[in-house]
DNA sequence: TGACATCTTGTACAAATGTAATAGATTAAA
DNA sequence: TTTAATCTATTACATTTGTACAAGATGTCA
């Protein structure tokens, strides 16, 4: 029996694509307006244009859709995290040729982490690696 | 007197563009047939494709050239590390609406790390939360 | 110096993308 | 039940992207 499942091979998502999906993800299920009224103040998008993303969403299989009254609710068709999971791999294989470390260490380096966070991770790393120390 | 050096604001790489710069960053300078044997073997590229990109790449700004006999020797316009930080950026910003952590989760949890690689991980977070430990 | 082998340049072209106007359906309100 | 407010559906359209052929320039070797 197959354990990984068989990696759904979606067509891939643009930019756009990409940044409203994500919106949708915060507050599922969402309608256009909905997803209008979260757009970042800088990144105004005509209702229509909005419109026109979700429903290429759903034609690529992000998304599905569901009537509510007059409207449509949209939501996930597929898992978020294996989604997010395919984007991450393909970017780094991209921009570094597969190698997560670069990405990694740039991250570590830039972001602003918050002890918490700091911390979180670190745990996470210790899991693979206890009582390692070079 | 300004600080942070003004952003250039490139106009941002596709996806093959991105394939290919990086292809260049790995060994510069390069020719267009360099750059063609450099292609991994599960995507080959025409000659005059890889020569349409890096020309692509070069009007956006990222690569300049210099002719070496008839042929034109390739190498970037910009720091790599310019162009990595604006492009990681943007990626977060788009999938994660700006917050890196999920990002360092997903990748601290999927990239199988070498212990090495994970003590340097972990020296590099230590260094912003010695002490810390919730 | 002529024939090859290479390169660059110009051009092509369908598909994807970003962005949206508009017309027609539907519901809620008066 | 006419009107106003919303929605969806259809269509548009300039750019960008992915992919590449072909013609002409140039350097190379016999």
């Amino acid at each position: 029996m197959p354990k990984k499942k068989s990696r759904e091979s979606l067509v891939p998502l643009s930019a756009a694509e990409t940044e409203i999906l994500r919106l949708v993800w915060e507050k599922e299920p969402a309608t256009v307006q909905e997803v209008c009224d979260r757009l970042p103040k800088d990144r105004p998008l005509a209702y229509a244009t909005v419109q026109t993303l979700l429903r290429r969403l759903e034609s690529k299989g992000y998304l599905k859709h569901e009537a509510q009254g007059k409207a449509h609710l949209f939501s996930s068709a597929v898992k978020s995290e294996s989604v997010v999971s395919r984007t991450v791999n393909d970017f780094v294989q991209r921009l570094f040729g597969g190698d997560p470390m670069p990405l990694m260490l740039h991250l570590a380096d830039q972001a602003e982490l918050s002890p918490a966070e700091i911390a979180r991770l670190k745990k996470l790393l210790g899991q693979a690696n206890e009582g390692e120390d070079e």
